[in-house]
DNA sequence: TAAATTATGTGATTCAAGTCACAGCCCGGC
DNA sequence: GCCGGGCTGTGACTTGAATCACATAATTTA
C-alpha cells in the first residue's frame, strides 16, 4: 500500500534530483521519499531574485529546471558573474550559506526556474539521517572545486578568444540561453570585445 | 600499556594534522593513532617536485611544514599558479587525483617541506572506517570551494594594485616567502607590473 | 671566494582590450 | 499595432598592462 504511494509519487516526480543522487549512490524508494521531504519546491519567474545582496542565505538550491546566475557587483558598479547554474546543478552563495554571513552576491533567474530548496537545518538533518548523503555532497563539492580550479586557470591563461571558445566547448547548450552581455561578465571581457571576437582571428 | 604508546606517539607528533581534524571534530587518541597510520610522511627539499605534469596522482598531501606551489604551464609557455599551500593546508591536483587522470599541473616545493601523504585507497578506507572523516573532508572541500569562488571574483573584479593588496591582507605571512615572479603568476600579472605597483598610486 | 644563476627594479615602446558613442534590432507589454 | 527597454554590432579613441631591454642585487653552488 505504501509501495503504491511511492509509485504515484515517482510518477509525478520524474525527478532530476533522484537521478542526480543515484549517479553517486543507488537509493530505495523509501529513502528517496524521506529525502525528498527535506526539500521545498519553489517556482520563480524570469528575472526573479532567489538571493539578494545583504540577504542571509539559509538554503542551497537544486535547479530542477531553468537557469540562474550568481553575480557580484564590484566597486566599479559593474556586474561580474561568479557562476551559472542550470537544470541538475546545485547553487547558492556558499560563502554566505556555509559561513552564515550576509550575502555579497545576488542569485537571479535568467529563465523561469523551478528549484528544490534545502535549508541549512534540513541539510544537516539529511546528512545525519542518511550518512551517504554526506558522501554525495562531498562528491559534488569536490567536482565543484575542480571546476573552479579550471575556471581560475582559464582566467589566468586564456586569451579572450580562447575563453569564449572554451566556454562554447564546455557548455554548448548555454551559449544560446545566456545574453552576450552576461556571458561577457562571466568571461571577464567587455561586451564589445566579446562581440568583436566572432570576426577577429587570434 | 597501549595507552602509554599513544602518549609517546602524541609527544613526538605535535601534530598539525590532529589539530586540523579537531578543529572540525574531537577525536580520541585511539582514533587518531589509527587515522595517522593511513598516512605516509614524506620529506622534500626546496625545488623538489611532488607531482610532475603527466604523472598520475595517487594521493592528497597534508602540509606539515613548508610551502608548495601548484602550477600550470599555458601554451604560451608561461607558468601560472593555481594555488599555494603551506603548513596546515591540504593540497593536490584534485582534477587528476579525484577523476584519475594524468596531471596537467606540477606540484613543487618553494621551501623544504614535510607532507603527510594520503593515498586514494587509504582515503577511501579512512572515510569508510571513520565516517566523521567524510564530514571533515566535506568541510575542507566547501571551504576550499568558497576560497576559489573568492579568487575568481578577485580575478574578475580587482585592479592589479587591488589584487596585490588583497593578497597582502589575506596571506600577510606568505608575501615574504614567495618570490615576486611567482606571486605575479598567481595574481595574473606580469612580473614588471607587480614590481611597479609599489610606487604607483591607483 | 668567485662565478653562475636567479630574482628584482626601471625605462621605452607596443598593442590589445576597455571605453565612449551611436544605430539597428528584437521582444514584451499595453 | 506601437512604443520602450534591453540586447547587440561597430567605429573611433584611449589607456593600462604586457613586452622588450637592460642593469643591479641577492642566492646558490662549485
Amino acid at each position: 500500500m505504501f509501495t503504491f504511494d511511492y509509485k504515484i509519487f515517482t510518477l509525478f516526480m520524474i525527478d532530476l534530483l533522484r537521478n542526480n543522487i543515484e549517479d553517486y549512490v543507488k537509493i530505495t524508494d523509501e529513502d528517496f521519499f524521506a529525502i525528498r521531504q527535506h526539500f521545498d519546491q519553489m517556482d520563480f519567474r524570469k528575472g526573479d531574485f532567489i538571493i539578494r545582496a545583504q540577504d542571509s542565505v539559509s538554503a542551497i538550491y537544486f535547479i530542477q529546471s531553468g537557469l540562474v546566475k550568481l553575480s557580484y557587483w564590484g566597486q566599479d558598479g559593474k556586474e561580474h558573474i561568479a557562476s551559472f547554474a542550470m537544470e541538475n546543478w546545485w547553487e547558492t552563495d556558499f560563502n554566505a550559506f556555509y559561513l552564515q554571513r550576509k550575502s555579497s552576491c545576488t542569485l537571479q533567474c535568467l529563465e523561469a526556474t523551478t528549484a528544490y530548496c534545502l535549508s541549512l537545518k534540513n541539510y544537516q538533518n539529511l546528512c545525519a539521517r542518511f550518512p551517504y548523503m554526506t558522501g554525495y555532497f562531498l562528491d559534488k563539492s569536490i567536482r565543484g572545486h575542480i571546476a573552479n580550479q579550471n575556471r581560475i586557470l582559464s582566467l589566468l591563461t586564456l586569451s579572450p578568444k580562447q575563453k569564449y571558445e572554451q566556454f562554447l566547448q564546455l557548455y554548448p547548450s548555454l551559449v544560446q540561453r545566456i545574453p552576450k552581455t552576461i556571458l561577457a561578465a562571466y568571461l571577464g571581457l567587455s561586451r564589445e570585445t566579446l562581440s568583436r571576437l566572432y570576426r577577429r582571428k587570434k
